[in-house]
DNA sequence: GCCAACGTTGGC
DNA sequence: GCCAACGTTGGC
């Protein structure tokens, strides 16, 4: 029963702005996910990711870009308050209390990896080199992760199922 | 640093 | 509503 909705997706985060170590520091291990200003991107944070979803923290733009750990979903989507902080790195003029425009989750570490998984080992998989992320040209900072996706990448990358536990627990 | 791919903007 | 110009993303 536990799990039969549960979707997956792949989150991507330049390190330098906010790392999966970040996370692992934070209060309670969870952090919002605040700044994404994508509309394909905010429709999935706004109504598609719900709390239990599976989540894989991909670091962008540096020199061996990888899937570097799991998380998971404990708050689903709600307005991105930093587009209405002038003063934020990410204020949208154009968006206001009665239209937020942006969205965000809150999501929480769910375990490590084994070892990063780069783009190299991934096009070396045959599930994963089907991956949305490795699509050229693809900028999606949030993008759906098929369950068989999802299970490869904790085979591969040497990786507990974080919610294998919470599956026991309800037999 | 380069540049291809993409999303957004704005003139018409 | 088209589309050129522009800014951004992000792998390489």
């Amino acid at each position: 029963m536990v799990g039969q909705n549960r979707r997956y997706w792949l989150m991507k985060s330049e390190p330098q702005c906010f790392s999966f170590e970040d996370l692992k520091k934070a209060p309670g291990r969870t952090n919002c996910w605040d700044g994404v200003r994508n509309f394909q991107a905010r429709n999935f944070l706004r109504d598609e990711v719900q709390i239990g979803d599976g989540v894989l923290f991909y670091h962008s733009n540096i020199s061996e870009p990888a899937i570097v750990g799991l998380a998971k979903v404990v708050r689903a989507g709600y307005p991105d308050h930093t587009a209405l902080d002038p003063r934020a790195e990410h204020f949208d003029p154009r968006a206001g209390d009665a239209n937020p425009i942006w969205y965000m989750v809150d999501v929480a570490y769910a375990g490590d990896l084994a070892r990063p998984l780069t783009r190299d080992d991934l096009r070396r998989h045959p599930v994963l080199a089907g991956m949305d992320v490795l699509r050229k040209g693809n900028r999606l900072s949030v993008q759906p992760v098929t369950e068989t996706q999802w299970f490869a990448v904790l085979e591969v990358g040497g990786a507990l199922d974080p919610f294998a536990e919470e599956q026991r627990g309800k037999t």
